[in-house]
DNA sequence: CCTTACGCTTTCTATTGGAAAGCTAGTTTT
DNA sequence: AAAACTAGCTTTCCAATAGAAAGCGTAAGG
């Protein structure tokens, strides 16, 4: 493994955080932890994710091998995502996130209308 | 502390989600945990950001009570930014995101080449 | 003087995000 | 028997955003 650093512009890994750091990618992955699900079952949990983008968002992490996608010949066509062992290592780390974000929105909330009462 | 919910579309913890999952605030996060830093010191290290973007992301996360910012009337002026005991709770869990991304990278590389030669 | 530095803001355009509609095929409702 | 709903997308379209580039004000250094 050479000197990988996201902090440089041209390194791999800095289009890999472009992937994984985003909103739609870590719901996803945190909700596939919990088991296989389909599309549109996804797309219900995950409130507000239009179908183009929770599809761009699954062909991404099937491409980078964070999830896999299964067809299933029934009528109509079953299509179950799946979270790979990779991707369950990456969720992990992004659930303690979206919790930090759940357990500490109060205090920033408070943050926030402290800045803008500043402001005005 | 209420049923603050992530996969609800309204939910505040879903805009804060949306600010702290995302690839410039991660790499700003972690890059002032290690200290107090100014603008255009920041700037170098988070190769690729433009100014802009840069002043963007700084004013988000000090309305979100994560970094601080303090003036020194110096000529020219120097701005120093520094993370706040809130913000060092979420840049450590982000960090663990971002060393996922260089120990993984090698993983995720081989599995595009994979993906991209069967759609091939 | 011309360049450099600091810390931005403004302008501009290319890319993207997301709403909405369309599509194929079958099954339930009226 | 026609309408509407299911699944799993793709395509179209427009508005919002990302990022490149330039500007700005002040002052030190070559």
């Amino acid at each position: 493994m050479r000197n990988y650093d996201v902090y440089s512009e041209n390194c791999p890994t800095r289009l890999l955080l472009d992937h994984i750091a985003d909103k739609w990618a870590s719901l996803i992955l945190w909700k596939l932890s919990e088991g296989p699900i389909r599309f549109n079952e996804l797309r219900r949990k995950v409130e507000g994710i239009s179908t183009k983008v929770l599809s761009q968002a699954l062909k991404g992490l099937e491409r980078d091998g964070l999830i896999s996608r299964a067809v299933f010949a029934t009528v109509p066509v079953t299509v179950e995502y799946s979270i790979t062992p990779l991707g369950a290592t990456l969720a992990d780390k992004i659930s303690t996130v979206t919790r930090w974000a759940e357990q500490n929105i109060e205090a920033v909330l408070t943050s926030q209308q402290e800045y803008d009462a500043r402001g005005a």
